[in-house]
DNA sequence: TGAATGATCACG
DNA sequence: GTGATCATTCAT
């Protein structure tokens, strides 16, 4: 399968982030793939998202969130944990899509190595999950998610699940609590717990 | 130079 | 419910 190409991302964030729902996100790491089905998601805009990142402008870290579409954002977080962002949107609009949760589905036995965990709901059930799992750091941040090793799929077969989608209030924010900016996949046991 | 904060997680 | 743990940002 392709790459999903820049024209994909460089659209409203929150399109975006409905429609990476299903998607099957890919890291091919020392000849090995790790894969999982995107059932996650949250879109961050810019000026007028005081939840976002990109709130008060651009700065050193979040640079890469107002360049080109398609490129990975990654932050570390608490002291502990990196969370995984796609950017959106047209270059110089700020935008990215946090990748939350991942129903993994190749490269499983690398993702309970790296997160010292074995039942599939505990792989990337949650943002940092998600990166401890593919070891995603900071490195990882600015790359090009439209070629390989990293990079984002249509999935194989039908996108069911669309039906299933629900929609609520973005996690773990102080502020703009209320806007339905959070995606997910009802039902499916590897979306993160409230 | 310092203090506050944080797009989280695991454990009890 | 709470502690861990530190990069980033903004104010001083």
């Amino acid at each position: 399968m392709k790459p999903l190409r820049e024209a994909f991302y460089r659209r409203n964030t929150a399109v975006v982030a409905f429609e990476l729902i299903g998607k099957t996100l890919l890291f091919e790491r020392d000849g090995i793939v790790l894969s999982g089905r995107i059932v996650e998601t949250e879109a961050y805009f810019g000026a007028d998202d005081p939840a976002s990142h990109a709130y008060r402008g651009v700065t050193p870290r979040n640079e890469v969130m107002f360049g080109r579409a398609g490129r990975s954002y990654v932050y570390f977080t608490y002291g502990n944990h990196h969370c995984l962002n796609i950017v959106t949107e047209e270059e110089g609009v700020a935008g990215a899509v946090l990748i939350r949760s991942l129903e993994p589905l190749r490269g499983i036995s690398e993702m309970q190595k790296r997160r010292k965990r074995m039942h599939i709901h505990e792989l990337a059930s949650g943002p940092g999950k998600v990166t401890e799992a593919l070891g995603i750091t900071r490195e990882h941040s600015g790359w090009n998610l439209t070629e390989k090793p990293f990079y984002v799929t249509e999935p194989e077969g039908a996108r069911e699940e669309w039906l299933h989608i629900r929609a609520t209030s973005r996690i773990g924010i102080s502020r703009a609590k209320t806007v339905p900016f959070r995606f997910y996949v009802q039902g499916n046991s590897c979306v993160s717990k409230r």
